[in-house]
DNA sequence: CTATTTGTAGCTAATACAGTTACAAACACT
DNA sequence: AGTGTTTGTAACTGTATTAGCTACAAATAG
């Protein structure tokens, strides 16, 4: 249960969000749809709202609904609202800097890194959410 | 010390062993540059041995050295030799399968998995060991 | 005022990785 | 043959991260 899954679960909470055009969902209804708990999904839907993707409500007839239109919504601000990570990690500990690789190797990865993220960034922003709700609701159709 | 930083100390371990190309390194020296233990190493070289990209030989005078030139192993070769899981995980239970979008949202998403390990080849099929090693030998001579 | 809902703190369990010790197997050298 | 070196690997520990859960304060509608 260590890996991240996330995006997986924004994702798919977003889409709910989609297919609910203006209408709050609430936490506990989107959890059923993920096979969750409701405050695993509300943690998420925190980062969600912090990056200005959704809003929420709190009290009676409260919930969460998205904050601006599927198609103005990308899959890259979605990743970055929710990974903290990079594809892959750097030393734990700094390796030997009496190495002359050891002392230059962390630079290279690091733009390594950049390098990956951008590409990343190229794919995921080709992405809107309406197109992710589409493909899923076609899928629906289908099966 | 839950990120994974395999791939940085594979492509650590490499740059050292283009350095000393068709000289058996030990894994008690690569842990020293690495800054690490020789068994850890050791358990890299197992999957870069596995991959075909190092040779070790046990006994004494015994060591690691690379496999083929450091200009015939690109960076998306490292990465697939130790790299187990994907960017982002899927559900860990999966979703409910009455709700509509539960139904087909993880096909879409191991789809966007693909595009995006797509992606990282793209980015990592560019850059050679050898290509990275001079970089960091250029970082050596600089500072 | 009451019922509902979010936000969040705090805990547990599962998982993954790094680090370590220990030792068998392979090998070179004499 | 015998000795010393080195890899390969199993087994264990410590630590970090994530998911899942309970509990409760704060906010809100009616």
């Amino acid at each position: 249960m260590a890996a991240n899954s996330q995006f997986s679960m924004a994702v798919h909470v977003l889409s709910m969000l989609a297919r609910s055009k203006d209408e709050n969902l609430k936490s506990d209804y989107l959890a059923g749809s993920v096979n969750t708990n409701a405050v695993v999904v509300r943690r998420l839907l925190g980062l969600l709202g912090h990056a200005k993707l959704v809003v929420s409500q709190t009290g009676a007839n409260g919930g969460t609904r998205l904050a601006r239109c599927p198609n103005e919504i990308d899959l890259w601000e979605i990743y970055q609202a929710v990974n903290c990570g990079e594809v892959f990690a750097l030393h734990a500990k700094a390796p030997n800097q009496d190495c002359p690789v050891g002392k230059n190797i962390e630079a290279v990865l690091c733009c390594l890194q950049k390098d990956i993220d951008k590409g990343i960034q190229e794919k995921l922003s080709k992405y809107t959410l309406q197109s992710v709700f589409e493909m899923v609701a076609q899928g629906a159709a289908v099966a």
